[in-house]
RNA sequence: GACCCCGUCGUCUAGCCAGGAUAGGACUCAGGCCUUUCGAGCCUGUAGCACGGGUUCAAAUCCCGUCGGGGUCGCCA
């Protein structure tokens, strides 16, 4: 029998992270199996369900690359979760009671075979009937669930813990309605930081607001796929082509996971590393754009920018903050450079201008050889000159090469920032 | 409270099912190195089997209990 997952959101609000991992195992499972992935969109309450919540978990599940076979929307069918209620009325297993209908079950044991937690008995149930169908003939969650994974063929159920108390109930409608009982593997929940759930607070922003801080893609997948689950062989980066290969159900942890933006922070970094100068830079620019930090911009400057920068930022939000001196000359020299500014060089500086002056070709190589001959001749420590001229060219204290940077910058805006830090100096010292 | 799930460094985890060497890796943190700075890179280090009993020549691993954490108890999903 063909493998058949799914994944159900509801949108009644954004997709987050604990979401987007349910959806990333569902569909691991599917296509590891040659199987089919389905989504389901549980929008059967209508006062809360909203379209800009569809959309953004679609647009999220695209951007992360987990693409379904099919699509269906609880809300097309009313009709059939209704059909099947009657059907039960029929049966004497349901009944109509202020113009809802419930479903009247006793009391037995159950034993649910979990793919990830083995098994998982049910001693008793709190109550002894259920409402399926509500007063205003809309179906609840359990009953929609049951019918729909049922006749859509679900083969395997995965998704969170949370669900674990919910599947006894789900399993008793499965018996009453005549239905397979598919199998079920419930992933362990993501923690923040405090213990408990994500919390709106920490973690359970939507995949958005992280694509909005220059994640990429690959490295939040690819955190998700740690939180739970691990190759084994020590590896921690791993894309998701080849967990595809390697992956199995079985592999998941039981236990709730931290979500440590650390790590993810990490990962990125590395993914930015990794990625090729060119794609990188394509992928920053819609990022600034997007962002509204730049709008237009010539693509090999930014691709000089960018590398001055893709081994020291961990999302592409920094490049907003530390990049900001390449794109624009109206930075203020920053707290911490003023242990720097203390020492007035501006005689030394006003040297160092003309020497630079004579440069014909301002590459890094040609600026480093006459920065340094220029300190020796003045009597200076090389790096006596290079702090101030960060600061001149920069505004901070910290950065990539200074050489490269000036080489990137330019000469005509390498003078002009030395001009003014020695007018700075001029202005301080009057 | 009832029912259910879970417990390896601060965090994510490998090892557990098929008991045997100094419990391995990653993030964070600390220190060092490099050096023009660093939030980058390289190296080193700190830190863990929740506790108690049992089984066994031998327990992170098997069994029982305790404690701790989490989830669920809606005409929400």
């Amino acid at each position: 029998m063909k493998v058949r997952t799914r994944f159900a959101p509801s949108p009644t609000g954004f997709l987050h992270i604990g979401g987007a991992r349910t959806c990333l195992f569902s569909w691991l499972y599917a296509r590891k199996n040659q199987g089919e992935f389905i989504l389901r969109i549980e929008d059967t309450d209508r006062e809360r369900s909203q379209k800009e919540y569809l959309e953004e978990i679609l647009e999220s599940l695209a951007w992360l690359g987990l693409d379904w076979d099919e699509i269906y929307y609880q809300s097309e069918r009313f009709p059939i979760y209704l059909e099947q209620a009657e059907k039960l009325i029929k049966e004497g297993k349901a009944y109509s009671k202020n113009s809802a209908i419930f479903f009247k079950y006793q009391f037995e044991k159950i034993e649910v075979d979990d793919l990830i937690r083995g098994k998982i008995e049910f001693k008793e149930l709190p109550k002894e009937e259920e409402v399926i169908i509500k007063s205003d003939k809309t179906p609840t969650y359990n009953f929609a669930c049951v019918i729909d994974d049922a006749l859509m063929g679900i083969t395997h159920v995965i998704r969170g813990e949370d669900h674990i108390s919910n599947t006894p109930k789900q399993i008793l409608l499965y018996r009453a309605l005549g239905f397979d009982i598919p199998q079920f593997a419930h992933l362990p929940l993501i923690l923040s930081p405090q213990g408990g759930r994500l919390s709106k607070r920490f973690g359970a922003t939507s995949l958005r607001e992280y694509r909005k801080k220059g994640y990429l893609k690959e490295a939040l997948v690819n955190y998700l796929l740690l939180l739970g689950w691990s190759p084994k062989d020590n590896r921690e980066i791993i894309s998701l082509k080849e967990t595809k290969e390697i992956f199995d159900i079985k592999d998941v942890g039981k236990t709730g996971a931290v979500f440590s933006l650390d790590k993810l922070n990490w990962l990125n970094s590395q993914y930015i590393k990794e990625k090729p100068l060119e794609e990188l830079t394509l992928l920053v620019e819609k990022y600034l754009k997007e962002e509204g930090f730049l709008e237009s911009i010539d693509r090999t400057y930014l691709k000089k920018v960018v590398s001055l920068f893709k081994d020291r930022i961990a999302k592409l939000e920094d490049l907003k903050d530390w990049a900001k001196f390449c794109f624009y000359d109206n930075f203020e020299y920053q707290e911490e450079t003023k242990e720097i500014l203390k020492k007035n060089l501006s005689k030394e500086v006003r040297v160092l201008i003309e020497d630079l002056k004579n440069i014909g070709n301002f590459n890094k190589e040609e600026v480093e050889r006459i920065f340094r001959a220029t300190a020796e001749n003045l009597g200076l420590k090389n790096r006596d000159l290079v702090h101030p001229a960060r600061v001149a060219l920069t505004g901070r204290r910290v950065g990539p090469g200074l050489f490269e940077t000036m080489e990137v910058l330019g000469k005509e805006e390498v003078l002009k920032r030395l001009g003014w830090l020695v007018k700075y100096w001029e202005e301080e010292n009057a």
